[in-house]
DNA sequence: AAACATTGTTAGCCAAGGCTAAACTGTTTG
DNA sequence: CAAACAGTTTAGCCTTGGCTAACAATGTTT
């Protein structure tokens, strides 16, 4: 293991004044975010149905294909595995639905997503960039960080 | 396109109580999300690579395996990736090193990694969540937003 | 110097998430 | 009511980023 040189710090012009976390906890930093992007685009595209259901009554693959700027076949695809973990429900050619666990899901992305996007504007950020940094972030966003999100937002209603 | 459905506010009980962004937007903020994808690792890895550099003088691929927590031979295949986008050269056996580009890259993305940890922490965020979270979000935060979190940080200084 | 431990590489596998092209279904319309 | 069109699905391809297993090189210890 060459992890614990100990003639490191000679030479050690940090760019950042921070030292490496531990490995272990580095190890996990990582691992979190590989996570994370498993779970993302499922949680994107559930949520997206959800708000096309909420907003328009349906959702058909074309317009999360189209929204998503994505193809149809791609959609198409992520809808049987949508369909796998049962977070959809859905008949050829029809508009879908979205299950018991889908509709949950749906929801506490939505919400995450509005507390990130809210936080960013109250920031200070434009509407457009928030938008699209809130797309981003919502999925690395801790509980903590995000009540705390929450809570600066409130005070900071204009 | 059904993505302009006239009877939709009828049963529009949003959860948000945000509208849909137009297509063109809400299109951008998906394909600007895949983009940092794309970079998002291999900028992880630089950024690694550069902290090992200033802290160890040197950069191993087991070392890299340990703290991503990931196999060696991973490592060792996006090693040969990063040679090829010129981001490090590497003598088979040997210490990794970055090239000009690779240092450049690795340079900013420390810097914007730091910010967002740095501000987080003035938020509030304990240390260990904050580093998680930064690790995650760092990639997905725009150069405005990045220039207000730091202005942020910089004023909450305790 | 030989043996062993550590480190690095290669080969070959897999799943995810893109794509295009082609086939099929459903709806609208002449 | 048949034809045309819009929407959906399927087939088959590609790249990325993981993995394990086997092998190769290097470094360390006796």
């Amino acid at each position: 293991m060459t992890d614990s040189n100990p003639n490191a710090p000679l030479n050690a012009p940090s760019i950042s004044g921070d030292a490496l976390p531990p490995v272990e906890q580095h190890a996990q930093q990582y691992a979190t975010v590989r996570n994370a992007h498993e779970t993302e685009l499922i949680e994107d595209y559930v949520e997206l149905i959800g708000d096309l259901l909420a907003h328009r009554g349906e959702a058909r693959a074309a317009d999360i294909a189209n929204r998503m700027a994505v193809s149809q076949a791609t959609v198409s695809k992520m809808i049987r595995r949508l369909n796998e973990l049962e977070l959809v429900t859905s008949k050829p050619y029809r508009s879908l639905f979205l299950t018991e666990a889908g509709q949950k899901m749906a929801e506490t992305s939505r919400a995450r997503h509005d507390i990130v996007l809210h936080f960013l504007r109250a920031l200070g950020v434009n509407d457009a960039t928030a938008r699209i940094d809130a797309e981003g972030m919502e999925h690395h966003v801790s509980d903590e960080t995000l009540a705390i999100m929450q809570r600066f937002t409130e005070q900071h209603q204009q």
